[in-house]
RNA sequence: GGAGAGGUGGCAGAGUGGUCGAAUGUACCUGACUCGAAAUCAGGCGUAGGUGAAUAGCCUACCGUGGGUUCGAAUCCCACCCUCUCCGCCA
């Protein structure tokens, strides 16, 4: 449930295949590859000695753990000549200022600037052409590097899909029956609760109009779940834009790669996107700035609308509402140091494990392998709850340690204590929970032979104390 | 939508073409004075890249963003973004 979490597939960014989408920044009409780095800061993802001292220990591990190619010999060709060009234009650029330098002082003393400005000439026209060239090579440079997947933890085992991912545990039984059991659809569909016709004819597939109680118990849950996080795991609850500029988009990692699993809207100049995921708004809330350390770590959430294009997933769970391209879903968001980002995963994991469990929803841990994680992550918790309908588990909250690779590309840092200097801060990022599949989930676990359903106890206060509805 | 003002270092605030990466104040750090503190005095105090063993020097970039003029731009020109004030409209 992660943003851009699906896995990523072996590219070979060499290929003809790479061509990076026009990407508007949202203060300009620059690439916002270019503008946010301003060029002289490495625009990437992984940390950039991984791409220069250890370039081919790199791109094994990137093979071996993700499938991905990195196209070693035009990494290494562009980045020896942006070096080059590098130096170059800093030594044109010193040679400029000294010259200028020189004339300004010669005309404060009333001296004849004219030979001056004879050595001088050409020299801007050459710092020109050297100046670009050293842009090309570093946009091209950026766009290799902002494709380039993330590095699993050395705690993550290594495989190609979710077969290879590693059950950790299980709590709760599933309930057993002693009637057949209706899915989520059929149990919605009886009063009008769940209606997907109306849904297609507002918006088109993948839409739901939602009624009555059901409709409250959809609500009920988000507010039970916001309310848990911030009273009882430490959570400042955050209302944040769902609209957002491609500068955020490119920070938390959708952008460039996963434009077309986005909703955009375009105003006049301005294209602006939906999020995919509350984790795109409230992490970037640090991108640009320095936090202190004692401050850290910080815990955000916010319940949100989520709006996912679900583009290459046309047969998949077509039926229901488990897959829409608008739904409802409580984020956690933690901004950590980086000696304590992987004890903050296992605490936002347990955040999300305490929400099904307050609800009754049986469910089991799963650690991802290398193949199945998202793009940004480098270790990924999965939470998959029971659907009797189903007789399997589906995923309902995905938790994520992204360490500084969100960071790098949001220059969000913190300033360390003994040196005082600004390090990069690790992000972590959690679905606390997916709020329409929760929905489903208490449907199905907690439906009696008549059609009705038992509402769970922790929900009750939230729906003025109703214990059933049928 | 109309009219106007403005974006400079953590904050405040100078600077309208030439040693300006940027005065000054304030905050912060170090030292002196003090039993200690306050006050006072002296010094330090941005981020990033390159080159260094170096958290030393030296070089480069950064004054909302992008582009232009110029030997030289915080300063002049153009476009855009954002903020504020007034009017209109709107939940």
């Amino acid at each position: 449930m992660a943003g851009a979490s699906r896995p990523v597939e072996p590219t070979d960014v060499s290929g003809g295949g790479f061509s990076p989408p026009g990407i508007r920044c949202g203060n300009c009409r620059t690439a916002a590859i270019i503008s946010r780095s301003s060029l002289h800061l490495d625009p990437l993802m992984l940390d950039p000695a991984l791409l220069r001292s250890h370039l081919a220990d790199t791109a094994a591990r990137l093979r071996q753990t993700r499938g991905y190619a990195l196209d070693v010999a035009t990494i290494e060709a562009l980045e020896s000549s942006r070096k080059q060009l590098a130096m170059q234009t800093q030594e044109l650029q010193n040679r400029r200022n000294t010259r200028s330098r020189a004339i300004g002082q010669a005309k404060g003393r009333g001296e004849d600037v004219a030979p001056l400005l004879a050595e001088v000439a050409g020299l801007g026209d050459q710092l020109k052409a050297n100046e670009q060239a050293l842009a090309e090579a570093q946009v091209k440079l950026a766009q290799i590097a902002l494709g380039i997947p993330n590095l699993p933890h050395d705690s993550v085992p290594v495989g190609k899909d979710e077969a290879d991912n590693i059950e950790v545990s299980r709590w709760g039984r599933p309930r057993e029956f002693e009637f057949s059991v209706k899915d989520h659809v059929e149990l919605g569909e009886r009063h009008g609760w769940l209606d997907g016709d109306a849904g297609a004819k507002l918006s088109g597939a993948r839409f739901t109009v939602l009624r009555g109680q059901l409709a409250r118990l959809h609500r009920a849950l988000g507010q039970f779940m916001l309310d848990l996080h911030t009273t009882e795991h430490g959570y400042l609850e955050c209302n944040v834009p769902v609209v957002v500029n491609a500068d955020s988009m490119q920070g938390t990692g959708q952008l460039p790669k996963f434009e077309e699993d986005l909703f955009a809207t375009e105003v006049g100049e301005t294209k602006r996107y939906l999020i995919p995921t509350a984790e795109v708004s409230l992490t970037n809330l640090v991108r640009d700035t320095i936090q202190e350390a004692d401050a850290l770590p910080l815990r955000l959430t916010a319940l949100t609308l989520c709006f996912r294009a679900e583009a290459g997933s046309y047969g998949r769970d077509t039926r229901g509402m488990i897959r829409q391209h608008q739904f409802e879903k409580v984020e956690m968001v933690q901004i950590a140091r980086a000696d304590q980002s992987h004890a903050q995963l296992e605490e936002m994991v347990g955040h999300a494990e305490s929400v099904l469990q307050k609800l009754g929803l049986p469910y089991r841990k799963m650690l991802l392998c290398s193949g199945d994680m998202g793009f940004t992550a480098v270790k990924t918790y999965d939470l998959e709850v029971w659907l009797p309908s189903q007789q399997t588990y589906r995923e309902i909250s995905s938790c994520s340690n992204c360490e500084d690779f969100q960071a790098r590309r949001l220059q969000a840092r913190v300033r360390n204590l003994d040196s005082g200097k600004p390090e990069l801060v690790h992000t972590l990022n959690g679905s606390g929970l997916a709020i329409g599949r929760t929905l489903i989930a208490v449907m199905e676990n907690n439906q009696n032979v008549d059609g009705s359903i038992t509402v769970p106890a922790a929900l009750r206060p939230y729906m003025n104390g109703v214990e059933r509805i049928a």
